[in-house]
DNA sequence: GTCTATAACGGGATAGAC
DNA sequence: GTCTATCCCGTTATAGAC
């Protein structure tokens, strides 16, 4: 236990970056779980040693929160311009849609992680997460709110509709998988008529 | 830290049920995280000491696996008759969806352990849980394929809309409280309308 | 059926060499 | 910026008294 051939085969020491530290802690923390998962499990994953994992992050939380910011403040910044966009609350929120999909396809295991294991957060940290999920709750509702004045959709509580509307897309994260038989656009297809056409009884086409 | 009062305040003995633990775990386990509990933790919630608890589970992933147990097993036997009852495929569907909101609403914590912490058990555990949840989505599916069949519903893949909708109803484990502002049979009622009547297009009233 | 005590092990994090 | 070595604490699980 105590000499090991080392964690690079060839030898010699390996350069890492905060991304790859990130990206390999979320497949970790996805497939294990977060308390699973040891700082050694990480490193050996980049093919460095534990140690070295504290002069990029001072502690696993760290890690923790810097995937949870990719899927909280992320989609924020990068969707919600969406529905600032012009066009009928149709089409904006069909581009909201579509744009969560690829993101969160993209981000597949960070959703996981970022949507159940928020307990392992400082309550600072959760705080933040929770705020920026709040804000773009909102932001849906709104834009639902819009669609049933102006007559598009036909809602009767708009809040408990973007909670389902949300929820069915971050559900995504749970099965979706690139090599499946559903291609994500397919998927994200299937949704909007679902969800926009279907669930919010939208009745112009225009998507 | 060798000397305590223990955990009964009153002293004397405490009787523990194997549902006892099943409940204090799942609550834990959702609270904190699966990894993140100790068998001290469990025990403490019980007012009994971390040893005693092997009398009732050979080891924690038991526990994990009774936990999940409540949330594939049970809804498989108390929810899935009502597909087989007499009635269109709309009145089947709906009164499924009442059911497994029901019975979510009763074991909140233990859905959100069920849902997230597959990870930590075994692969034989594992393998029944996902068979169980495989059998409860084809068998959604297959009345959605009844209610497409019967005109009733407009879906072009019944296997996404089965998907979509144990999502959207499994999500509220995520944010439902018993003292929050929308009763549970509001959820149910307002769910029932965006499923049915909305995402799965139903034409008929007859829920 | 619960207790105390302990075995056997692995965790996060730090110090200091290079 | 990565390494080796180590500290300290918590974990699951077992043994045996009561």
């Amino acid at each position: 236990m105590s000499e090991e051939s080392g964690p690079t085969p060839i030898g010699g020491r390996r350069r890492v970056s905060t991304e790859g530290i990130v990206a390999a802690a979320a497949e970790l923390f996805a497939r294990d779980g977060y308390h699973a998962v040891g700082m050694r499990d990480i490193a050996e994953a980049l093919g460095i040693r534990g140690a070295s994992l504290y002069h990029h992050y001072s502690s696993k939380e760290e890690i923790l929160f810097a995937v949870c910011r990719t899927v909280t403040a992320e989609p924020v910044a990068q969707n919600l311009p969406l529905l600032d966009a012009e066009g009928s609350p149709t089409s904006r929120l069909s581009a909201l849609i579509r744009a969560h999909l690829r993101h969160l396809a993209a981000r597949r295991v960070e959703y996981l992680v970022g949507l159940h294991e928020l307990s392992a957060l400082t309550p600072e940290h959760r705080a933040s997460v929770h705020d920026h999920r709040r804000y773009y709750h909102r932001r849906v509702r709104d834009v639902i709110v819009a669609g049933t004045r102006s007559g598009e959709f036909s809602v009767p509580d708009a809040g408990l509709a973007a909670l389902a509307l949300l929820d069915t897309l971050n559900g995504i994260a749970g099965w979706y998988r690139a090599e499946g038989t559903r291609t994500l656009d397919k998927v994200a297809e299937g949704y909007v008529t679902l969800l926009v056409g279907g669930l919010l009884g939208a009745r112009r086409p225009g998507a």
